[in-house]
DNA sequence: ATCGGTGCAAATTATTTGCATGAAT
DNA sequence: ATTCATGCAAATAATTTGCACCGAT
């Protein structure tokens, strides 16, 4: 029986405590773009003894390893997501919830023409509401 | 002798107090993209008794009575932005400098077609190296 | 016993709240 | 004297730091 949160982060060289499993098994996986708070929440369903700070620990340490992103998207808070290839984000003004927008549903034109701005990478941000 | 800061907050029925002056004159004109604490620096040094929290309240003031726009761009603090027309931003990823691109320097294509997304505003936000 | 890695209590930073004070009627 | 706006001390929220503990040598 293969544990693929423990092969994923032997191959990104962190040690797996039941602290950082419990976490990767949460946020590797999620599309809810959830902040440090709501990891905590979630794990603490599995581990209940985990505290808050441990999973700010553990967050920067996947944002360094480079199995999260954390993203300046909601004022005052951080958010974390797993998708790291390059995608756009759409946020619901009225419920705050962030949707991962394909890279190529967009298409962004000049970027390359901004003077002395060299541009390494870029994203779009929408916000509105979302009909459902 | 008039006093355009003071012609500005009345207009948009802030009464003007010489701490709510002292901020405007500063944050209303300024292309820095401060947070919170730098306002308070560079206020400071036209009003040395001036205290932070009184900073953070005229911010969110100047806000609500859109005079301001507030951003979520760097990780961690807010930043205010006077320019309350559509644009884009620019990070320098090296030194933290925000710089406002204009709206019409780029093109996003497709932002109607997003499905149930409903797009009521967007922007773009880059990030590299400025050359100079 | 020593050392490197781990997790969390305590500290720090960022921001908001609530109330004492003063100006206008 | 009552009301309402104002500004800041104190409180709260968000995040980081530093050290005690534990397992491997």
């Amino acid at each position: 029986m293969s544990e693929p949160t423990i092969d994923t982060l032997r191959a990104h060289d962190i040690h797996p405590s039941p602290q950082r499993v419990a976490v990767g098994r949460y946020v590797l996986y999620t599309d809810e773009h959830p902040s440090a708070e709501v990891v905590f929440d979630r794990v603490r369903a599995a581990l209940p003894t985990i505290s808050l700070a441990t999973v700010y620990n553990t967050l920067n340490l996947f944002v360094e390893k480079g199995l999260l992103r954390s993203l300046a998207l909601r004022e005052g808070r951080t958010v974390f997501d797993p998708c790291l290839e390059p995608h756009h984000h759409f946020i619901d003004d009225e419920t705050g919830t962030i949707v991962d927008v394909p890279w190529d549903a967009l298409e962004v034109k000049n970027v390359d023409g901004l003077g002395d701005l060299q541009v390494d990478s870029y994203q779009v941000v929408l916000r509105g509401k979302r009909l459902s």
